[in-house]
RNA sequence: GGAGAGAUGGCAGAGUGGUCGAAUGCGGUGGUCUUGAAAACCAUUGUGCAGCAAUGUACCGGGGGUUCGAAUCCCUCUCUCUCCGCCA
């Protein structure tokens, strides 16, 4: 959610960014600004009618404290009268307050300078490719029927005990799933992340800390009983961490690996064969808490940090920078990254990198004191460092060989083997 | 699931109708002292809104009510803790 008072401040310059996200905002901020404006007036009456309320109520104790009884009444009549006038503007300044709320919430963040314009994920622009696509043997195979060749992961058997979309790992595919998860989870806490594991259910509250809720609670498994939500990504729950805080020292950066269970309700078609689209999956992401004047730079080391993995795994990969018409709700800049699978000849999303300047934290009210003590909001920035499943998928399908699948030698001690026959 | 207790500032903890935005202690910050540090002592130390400021106003878990006046009384919701039961 945006201030108000930066609207107020950058309003043509917000209005030019937020064309870049194909919006026209410029009707939107003239009615919350008039708006706001109407609630500072009505503030200022209220505030003078509040500060005569409690002159009188001050008074009538004094009279009492002398014995004069009638005074008082007198004054008791006109203490009733302010009351109600002051009944009356109360209501109409938290109306106010609620009509600017639902504008402000319905306004998508400011993009970021650099942001490109574009339609859809077709105007990305592509800012660095690394690594070499592999050429395959001839009878390569996508991962959905490797992972059943090297009997890995049993899709059926999770269909029959859930559904479809929750996979079934086993014996090595088991382990190389938890090898991948302790790996990530390394390369995190040697960069300076500190690892949490955080419940994968949360209430209400959470869902509305982080704009999950109510805009997409139809994407979030939903707890009916006990009113609480499975988490979507583990964004929620540490971003929730920090929910009314005032932070001393910048940056605070965490990691937690969670699953994550998402509906995916509308989505269909294609790009559901095997682990590309999952309800339920693994991830492990990186969250960081940094002052505004440093959150670029932040970006800037997280997308070499999850680069410098994805090297490591020696997966070819290539980062898109999104353009406004791709770039989501909340956030000002951001980097996909996607990892070439081979197997079937596709770019596969595994990490996307995102600076929301003070948008969550706004929501939030996730604060910092500046030398002079005036609190400002923080910026907040995540990651996936990484996503398990399309990883998995290129590992497989890039790795495969006539004698077996190779993994990679970072992966070796953590595994526990190096060829999957 | 049954019974009870409670929710106050960064933390601990007083306050049961009117100088309470809130005692006191701890912690934090600044200072005095010291070669330096510790100790001691002094001062300072919540957040939002409006205002250039002075200041005003709101906030004692959330919402509602009683009253001229509520942290304090009433209703309601949420959460936490203790005991019992069940249980990984």
């Amino acid at each position: 959610m945006l201030h108000i008072n930066k609207i107020r401040e950058n309003k043509e310059a917000y209005i030019a960014l937020l064309k870049v996200k194909n919006m026209d905002a410029s009707i939107l901020f003239d009615s919350v600004i008039a708006l706001d404006d109407k609630r500072k007036s009505t503030q200022q009456k209220l505030d003078e009618i509040l500060a005569k309320g409690n002159k009188l109520a001050s008074q009538i104790g004094d009279f009492y404290k002398e014995g004069k009884a009638q005074e008082a009444n007198i004054l008791k009549e006109e203490s009733s009268s302010v009351k109600d006038k002051s009944k009356v503007l109360q209501k109409k300044q938290s109306e106010l307050e609620k009509k600017i709320q639902d504008i402000l919430v319905q306004i998508p963040n400011v993009p970021h300078s650099s942001v490109p314009s574009g339609k859809s994920d077709a105007d990305n622009i592509t800012i660095k490719e690394s690594g070499k696509i592999p050429t395959l043997m001839s009878g390569a195979k996508p991962h959905w029927e490797l992972t059943s060749k090297y009997r890995l992961i049993d899709f059926e058997l999770g269909t029959k005990i859930t559904g479809a979309g929750f996979p079934v790992y086993t014996d090595r595919g088991a382990r190389l799933q938890r090898a991948l998860i302790t790996y990530f989870l390394d390369k995190n806490i040697a960069a300076g992340y500190t690892e949490f594991l955080p419940p994968h259910l949360v209430s209400e509250a959470s869902g509305f800390g982080t704009g999950n809720l109510p805009d997409k609670d139809g994407q979030m498994y939903h707890a009916k009983d006990d009113n609480l939500f499975l988490i979507p990504t583990a964004e929620v729950p540490v971003t929730n961490f920090f929910r009314d805080v005032i932070v001393k020292d910048f940056p605070i950066k965490c990691t937690a690996y969670t699953p994550c269970f998402r509906r995916e309700a509308g989505s269909y078609g294609k790009d559901v064969r095997g682990l590309n689209r999952l309800h339920q999956f693994d991830k492990v992401e990186i969250v960081q808490i940094q002052h505004p004047d440093k959150s670029y730079k932040t970006l800037d080391s997280m997308v070499r940090h999850v680069s410098s993995i994805l090297d490591e795994l020696e997966l070819p990969y290539r980062i898109l920078q999104l353009c406004g018409g791709d770039l989501s709700f909340t956030s000002a800049l951001t980097f996909d990254f996607e990892v070439y699978s081979a197997g079937q000849q596709k770019w596969l999303e595994v990490s996307s990198v995102s600076n929301f300047e003070s948008f969550q934290a706004n929501r939030l009210k996730l604060r910092y004191k500046d030398k002079d003590g005036k609190t400002s909001l923080c910026h907040t920035l995540n990651g996936s460092a990484l996503a398990l499943p399309r990883i998995y998928a290129a590992l497989i399908e890039n790795n495969q060989t006539p004698n077996g699948i190779k993994l990679p030698k970072a992966l070796h001690s953590y595994v526990g083997f190096d060829i999957i026959k």
